[in-house]
DNA sequence: AAAGGCTACAAGATTACATCA
DNA sequence: TGTGATGTAATCTTGTAGCCT
């Protein structure tokens, strides 16, 4: 049984400027902050070869990433979808931060009713470019979504994780912000998702890591009992010097039925650790765990 | 068909700001 | 009130895919 698992506080000092050379030393698990002492470095790399008994029976719960800022789950028809109703109304919600209004003169998303008629494709590259043509913007200023903006937000995320420009600008029409607020939103979000799905992943290594740990001190436990009770019986017994040494696999003896030592004829040959083909012997690498929370469907 | 430029976008890394204990 | 920790909006960099010439 072996098992490799590498988990570890990040170095200490500035992040990797080179995003290739993180995601390689992470195996492509990389992120988290730019400040230290911020949680795990989830770069992590395992190898695992044992017995399937040896995981821990519970697997990763599936991520619910809704914010706890907004307490109870908000139902989805509470809610609506802005670009499912027109009747939504934000101001009766309540709006947060003033400072997230975008002016009302000259709004980029306002969608002019020629692109509306565009083909598919033509029309989201001219989209696209007029949610790019708002970004006139000064001085960079932190805002704060509010619970409504940011709950709309959610429930659009669990429906598509990814954003094209008609649902971005319908999105930033609605909730009132720009529509770069809005693809800033959606690529934070699914960071965070990935960076919490792989920490539920390092729990469940780890747990496996554990369990194979404890298997392995029980193990050689055994052996090392077994190994005074063969010592103690040899001891008193005085075996012969030589046994028959009979096929652990097949329970017969051998054509040459050769004379070997009681050393060999205690070490069971190797057929006898061939894995058969009724019951794998070792760790499946189908991966167990659920797929991470709001994965893309692949007909999206 | 192959090559190169352009554009859009996503991921990852990082920064900067707001909030809270 | 000051401060450090934390959450997250915003920015920057890089890689990639699709389209066009």
């Amino acid at each position: 049984m072996e098992l490799e698992l590498r988990l570890g506080d990040r170095p200490p000092g500035r992040q990797l400027k080179n995003t290739t050379a993180a995601t390689a030393a992470g195996g492509g698990a990389g992120g988290g902050s730019g400040r230290q002492n911020r949680g795990l470095n989830l770069g992590f790399c395992v190898g695992l070869v044992g017995n399937e008994s040896s995981c821990p029976a519970e697997l990763p719960v599936r991520l619910d990433l809704l914010p706890l800022s907004l307490g109870p789950r908000l139902a989805a028809p509470s809610l609506g979808f802005p670009w499912a109703s027109e009747n939504t109304n934000l101001e009766a919600l309540g709006r947060g931060l003033d400072v997230n209004l975008v002016p009302e003169e000259g709004e980029a998303a306002e969608v002019d009713p020629a692109i509306s008629s565009s083909p598919p494709a033509e029309t989201e590259k001219v989209l696209s470019r007029a949610s790019d043509e708002e970004e006139n913007s000064g001085a960079r200023k932190k805002l704060r979504l509010s619970k409504e903006q940011s709950a709309f937000l959610e429930e659009s995320f669990k429906e598509h994780t990814t954003l094209n420009p008609r649902l971005k600008l319908a999105l930033a029409k609605q909730l009132n912000l720009r529509p770069r607020q809005v693809e800033v939103w959606f690529q934070n979000r699914r960071a965070r998702t990935k960076l919490k799905q792989t920490e539920v992943d390092c729990e469940y290594l780890k747990r496996c890591c554990d369990a194979l740990t404890e298997e392995n001190r029980r193990l050689r436990k055994e052996l090392s009992e077994l190994r005074a009770l063969k010592t103690s019986h040899s001891f008193f017994m005085q075996p012969p010097a030589t046994t028959l040494s009979i096929c652990a696999a097949c329970e017969r003896l051998p054509k040459s039925s050769a004379l070997v030592s009681g050393a060999e004829a205690a070490r069971p040959p190797a057929s006898a650790f061939a894995p058969t083909s009724a019951k794998p012997r070792f760790f499946d690498f189908a991966d167990p765990r659920p797929a991470p929370a709001n994965q893309p469907s692949a007909a999206s």
